[in-house]
This record gives C-alpha cells, structure tokens and sequence, in this order.
DNA sequence: AGCGTCATCCTTTTT
DNA sequence: GGATGACGCT
C-alpha cells in the first residue's frame, strides 16, 4: 500500500482510517491491544495515534514509543515527523535497549555503574566468556561459548541473577545433569567481569534497568509520570524482562498501547514470550482490544497462501485476515539445480520483469533464512549489473579495523573496559604479549582491582621489562583522555588514530583490503566528522559519539539510503517491510526451517511464522525458490525440498521448473527425480476443493521403509541392493572414483539410473 | 614475541 | 568457505 503522502495533514488524518484503525487510533486513555495483521496498516495507526495524542493535547515530552529494531524505530520517526512536524523530536522512540540505554546512563551511579559504561556487544561477550573458561579450566565442549552465552542470556531475561541461578534448586539440577555443575559460577564470574570493566551487555540494558525500577521506587515514580502514554510496537517479541519493565512504567496511568501480531512471532529464541500478548487480556482486564484483519498491502492469492501457511500452526489468537485487491499473480516456485544457478535465476528474474513493467530496483527485495545466503545472491547481481544493497549481515561497526579504532576510543572513555584493552594493547605492536597480558588480568583478579588499575601502577604488578611497555602504553591512553575533555569528537579521534599508530599501520598495508580497511577508517573518522558538526547535541565529545555504538546497525551507517538498488536480507529483518515483488530463497529442508527447529513443535511453529513474515512482504508478486544442491561448509550438499512447500495450497502456485542446468554440474542427474514427474500433476491442476485442503505439491515418489536409516556407504559393493530415501530401491552396477568422491552408478526401479556421490547419497543397504 | 601454517568448528535469526 | 585458535618455527 502506498502510504502516508507528505501532504497529508493532521486535520485529516482520521479519514483514511478504516472504522477499526480509526477506533484504535481514538482510544488513547486506558490499556489498549491491537492485534494487527499483516499487512493491515499497524505502522499507519500507530503514527496516527501519536499525532491523534498530541493532536488532544498530550505533551510530546510524556510519550514514549518502543521498537525492537532500529529500522523500525528510524522508519517510525520519519513517519511521525511527517505528521506532527518538529514536535516529534521530544517523543520518546527508540529501541529497548537504546531507550533504557538512554536512561541507564543517567541513574547509572545508583547501580555502581560510571555513567560512559560501556556496552559490550556479543563479541565482547563471548569473549569475555572464553576466557572465563579457560581460567577457570572447563572444557569448550561441555562448556561452549556460545551455548553458556545463551544461558546467561536467558537467566537474565528472565531476571534471574547469578545469586538466584546459583540457589535455584531446579537450574542447578538441570546443569548438574547435563554436567554443566559450574555454569552457576562461570555466571557470577561473568558477570563480575563485566561489572568490573564498567560494561553491560545486551542483556544488562533491561536487566539493570529492571534492578533500577526495583530498587528505586523514586526512580521508578519519576519515569512513571514521565512516560505518561506508552506504545510498544511488536508486542510479540518482548521477553519477560522488557515485559515487566513496560508493565512496571504503565502501573499507575494505565495507558499503554500495544501493538504485535502473534503469528508474527519470530524472536523466540531471544526469549521472547508470545504469551505476554496472549496473555495480556489477564494483566489489564478492562483492556480495549481491536483487531485489524483488512491487508491492504498484498494481493488475495498472497494473502490466501499466508493464511493457508500460518494455519499449520496450533496456537494462534483467532483472527481473519484478508484482502480485497485483485487475486493477482500465482505464486511463482522456482527450482535451481544449486545455490550459485538459483542466484541466477532470480537475478534474471528481476532483470526481466524490471524491463517489461518498467519498474525500479526498489521495487524488489530478496529474503532468505540465513545471512551466509546472500553470497550467491550477490554474485549473480554482480553478474547483470543489478545494484543491490544488503541489510544487517556483518555491521559496518563489526569490521575488525573499525571495532579496533572504537577499543580505543572505548578504553579512552573507559580505561576499566577489558574487552577493548584486550584488543588495542598490542596493536599496533608495541612488544606486549600473551603472557603479559595474562598476567595483568591474573593480577587485576587476585586483587580484586581493574585491569586498568595494573596498567598504570606496572611496576608495582609486573616484572620490569614488560612494565616499561605497558607503562607506556598506559601513559598514551592517559594523553588520549585529555585529548578527549579538550578537543571536539573529530580532532580527539583523529588525534587518537594517528598517535595509536593504527592509522599508520593501516596506511602501510597496501593490498586490497588493506586499502578498504584504511577506506572504512576515513569513513568512521567522516562520521565523526559530522557529529561533530551536528547542532541538535549539547556535548559533542568523543564519549557521547562512542555511548551507544555497539547498538548501531548497518543501516545506521548508511551512505546512500535512497539509491535505487534490490535490497537483500534476512527474514527475520525484513519485518515490517513491503516489497511490490519479493523473492524466498532457500526454501529446503534443514535450512529454511532451519535444522536447529526440527527438535520441537514450538521451534518449528517459529519456523513457519518466518516463512509467514516473508510471504507477506510481498504485494504483488512473490517468488519462492529452491536448490537441490547447495555450498554448505565448503561442501556440496543434497538438498530437499522445504516441507513449508508442501502446505501450500497448490491452487495458488505455479511451477517452473525449467531452470537451465549449469554446464559441468555433478548433479545433472538430479534433474530426472522424483519432482519433474509432478509437474504432470500441475500442468492440469485439479479443480478447486471447496474447503481449501492442502495436495501435496511435492510429494516423495519413494515412501521409505520403516526406520529407514543410511548404512555405511564404505561397505557397498558392485552387484549389492539399496534403499535410498527419495529414489526407492536399486542395485549397484558400478563404482568408481577414490576415497571422499567414489561415485556409484546405481539402476533404481523406480526411476532407473542414477549417479550418486556416495559422501552425500544416503543409502541402505538391503540384506 | 611474532608470524605462518594447519585444524576445527561453524550457522540460524538481532539488540 | 571463512574465522578463529592451536602449534611450531624463526
């Protein structure tokens, strides 16, 4: 749909309301839900709220607006501004973490915090872990880094601290069990780490402003009376930590507005509790619910094939969404043959329909499951000549040369900060090593002081050589800290860049990367540059630029944000978002869903409420496509078809399957499988049933035995009898090639003679 | 200390 | 295929 358009103005902004967004946008006093499909203008009643709030007389000052990302957040506000003119400025929007980032900074001495904390981002974190574990002499297997980040993680979403971890009877049987018996005190020391450095975590913005609201009821009273009017956009994904928080600022006026959808739910495994919007009915029992089930964006048969998606699902709120535009297009299922063809195929696909609709790049997007798909997406765009831009992936702010310079200007600010020491004291070289920076920490731990306290008392903590250098390099963070009180944002870091010598290093470097890292400095450097020029900030210094850095995304940097390109991204951040012709892409099994959501139905739900979040992007079109081999790890691997392929009703769905095969492709058999042979079934496509029932759109040719499990291919033998999953039985007639690439010729029953690689077939052997 | 080579693990998804 | 860490050589 196309929305708002500058012109329009306040005074008529409840006319392009529909009788159930205008009843939400009315209903400003009291608890409020509205449950909002996609597609059915939530952004719109949201901004008219806000305008209708200020336009009755609400103070900007006394509202405040919660996103889960920062496009949303940024999106939000332009549309807002749009509306209500300047007086936008003083709305409170922004991101839980950045909004209580925001004031954590402000009441940060109440929790012994400085108030430049730092914010470690999950880097740093995991970091920090890693050498909690080997201090501590865990094994990384039992203990992995990753999987310990996401218990802390989870303990503090649920605001459970290390003290209540360690005396909950129920978490440390559960580690107990899985052997995991010191998760408990790799949780205290973690977080005594982080304290120490003066950082919190993603996890820390919510969980210490919990503490904050808890401890300090005055605090809490005074942002209370502050935030007068709530609004939380993606209701869905909060977690029981921004829940209570939210809960905790409406108590006293109530106003609170909720906004989400709950098969849009896709941040579970952050923590977030679709219950809290399921269950928000029993926090506020005179709650004013409204529902918004009209989908102004997308076409009846993208709106049909959504709902035929999501109603695989078991637990939803009961809600009708629909579309009056025209049925459009079917929706068009492509089949590749690889990753690398399927990038093709789609690249050609936009070139063509961009030249005969006349359309623009803009008007396309291209969503897949997993950022490590876009590679092949980019190529084939390079290709055509295809402008293209990627959202999300690595941030700008993740380089390693630009996460570099940010350690120093991270430590100038605050030189208790380990993770950025750990990462500047021997870069450039300056003769500080492994061993002396082990020692420095063993010291700062066993007296209980900070790694910075170390450095610059280094001969009373370290033997004489190495105390030289790390006096040094002491006294030039030192000279860099008054630089900073002194100089503007601009001059301070470039100060701090050249007399690091990381500049210098950088510059010596000439091979292509070197010159794109020594590029991306200048541009952080052009950055600051224009911080320091802004005129809507009182204190321009170095420290405020560096507060909220590792809250910024890629598209927080974004040059160019109006240029006509394609754009790719995840699934997950494409939300919220409208394309006129979308592409899913990677629609297999294991990789969308995903093979970490096979294990449960609530995992797997999540799965299907993605693909439920990509198909509503689109308005027009929308192509879904697949591979049947696929780079993964550096391997080629088989690939099936996504069972979410299955469930589409196959009224709405057009095959094409008439992808050219890749010169040279091992695979080329595989185009004579199981699927080319229902095409048949498509190309006469049954009569519509009367109550949509889903056909098997791709249904396996071969139902395997019972139990059917792969035998050690190792073992096969010219003249043996096979099972394998999809092509049904066969015997062995040959077998060729060495070792990891033998390659067998095997005469299936069903569908005749295949070549199969035998590191990828799965086959059992039929005794 | 510093640097190069090899092995290993990895992948969801975002703040 | 790519990032990260271990190991071993200079």
């Amino acid at each position: 749909m196309s929305f708002l358009r500058k012109r329009e103005k306040i005074l008529d902004y409840l006319k392009g309301l529909n009788p159930q967004q205008r009843a939400a946008v009315e209903q400003t006093k009291g608890p409020v839900m509205i449950i909002a499909g996609a597609g059915s203008g939530k952004t719109r009643v949201i901004t008219y709220r806000v305008a209708h709030l200020i336009h009755t007389g609400v103070d900007a000052f006394n509202i405040l607006v919660l996103t889960f990302t920062n496009k949303a957040a940024k999106e939000m506000r332009e549309r807002i501004t749009q509306v209500v003119g300047p007086e936008a400025k003083n709305i409170w929007m922004g991101t839980f973490h950045s909004v209580f980032a925001k004031i954590l900074r402000v009441e940060a001495d109440k929790l012994g915090y400085p108030s430049n904390f730092t914010i470690y981002d999950t880097d740093d974190s995991k970091s920090v872990i890693r050498a909690i574990l080997k201090e501590m002499n865990l094994d990384d297997k039992l203990y992995n880094p990753n999987f310990v980040y996401n218990r802390i993680s989870a303990a503090k979403n649920n605001l459970v601290s290390f003290q209540e971890y360690q005396q909950n009877a129920q978490i440390q049987a559960d580690d107990f069990s899985s052997g995991r018996g010191h998760m408990g005190k790799v949780y205290e020391m973690y977080a005594t780490r982080c304290y120490r450095a003066g950082a919190m975590d993603f996890d820390d913005l919510l969980f210490q402003t919990n503490r904050l609201l808890k401890e300090y009821p005055d605090v809490l009273y005074k942002y209370q009376n502050k935030f007068k009017y709530l609004m939380v956009d993606e209701y869905q994904d909060t977690n029981f930590s921004q829940y209570l928080i939210v809960k905790k600022l409406a108590s006293i006026n109530e106003n609170i507005c909720v906004v989400g959808d709950d098969a849009q739910s896709i941040y579970a495994f952050r923590g977030a509790n679709i219950q809290n919007i399921l269950n928000f009915e029993k926090d506020y029992p005179d709650l004013h619910v409204f529902k918004l089930e009209q989908n102004y964006r997308s076409t009846q048969n993208i709106v049909n094939v959504a709902n035929s998606i999501i109603s695989n699902n078991k637990e939803q709120l009961k809600k009708n969404v629909f579309s009056e535009k025209e049925n459009g297009d079917k929706i068009k299922v492509i089949r590749a043959f690889s990753d690398n063809e399927e990038g093709k195929v789609v690249a050609e696909s936009i070139m063509q329909e961009r030249t005969t609709r006349g359309l623009k790049w803009n008007d396309f997007a291209i969503l897949y499951r997993t950022n490590a798909q876009s590679r092949s997406m980019e190529e084939a765009l390079r290709k055509l000549n295809i402008p293209y831009k990627i959202y999300g992936g690595v941030s700008f702010y993740q380089r390693k040369e630009i996460k570099d310079l940010i350690a120093y200007f991270r430590l100038t600010s605050n030189p208790n900060d380990e993770e950025a020491m750990k990462r500047v004291i021997n870069y450039p070289r300056r003769g500080i090593g492994d061993t002396t920076v082990d020692r420095i920490i063993v010291s700062a731990n066993q007296n209980g002081i900070s790694t910075w306290e170390v450095i610059t008392n280094a001969s009373q903590y370290l033997d004489g050589r190495s105390a030289g250098s790390v006096g040094t390099f002491g006294t030039m963070i030192q000279s860099f800290q008054v630089i900073t009180q002194t100089q503007s944002a601009y001059d301070a870091a470039m100060h701090i860049a050249q007399h690091s010598g990381l500049l210098k290093d950088l510059y010596e470097d000439k091979s292509v990367e070197g010159l794109n890292r020594y590029e991306n400095i200048q541009e952080l450097l052009n950055g600051i540059k224009e911080f320091s020029e802004r005129e809507d900030i009182e204190e321009k210094t170095l420290s405020v630029f560096m507060q909220d850095v590792a809250l910024l995304t890629n598209d927080d940097n974004d040059k160019n944000p109006n240029a006509d390109t394609v754009s790719l991204m995840t699934i997950h951040s494409s939300k919220g978002l409208e394309f006129p012709q979308v592409h899913v892409v990677g629609l297999e099994e294991n990789l969308f869903p995903s093979q970490m959501s096979l294990n449960s139905r609530s995992d797997l739900e999540e799965e299907r409420r993605l693909f439920y979040v990509a198909v509503t992007r689109a308005e027009y079109k929308l192509t879904i496509s697949y591979a049947t081999s696929r780079f993964k790890f550096g391997t080629l691997i088989n690939c099936e078809p996504s069972r979410f392929l299955d469930e589409i009703d196959s009224q709405y769905l057009e095959l094409d399957f008439t992808a050219k095969q890749a010169k040279g492709n091992p695979f080329f058999e595989e185009e004579r499988t199981a699927w080319s042979r229902n095409n048949d079934t498509f190309s006469k496509p049954k009569p519509p049933a009367s109550k949509p029932k889903t056909t098997s759109l791709l249904a396996k040719a071969h139902v395997p035995t019972a139990g059917f499990a792969p035998s050690d291919t190792n073992k096969l033998q010219v003249g043996m009898e096979v099972e394998h999953e999809r092509f049904g039985f066969g015997k062995v007639i040959n077998l060729e090639g060495n070792k990891p690439d033998v390659k067998a010729t095997i005469f299936f029953k069903e569908i005749g003679q295949k070549q199969l690689l035998l590191k990828f077939a799965k086959l059992r052997i039929v005794e």
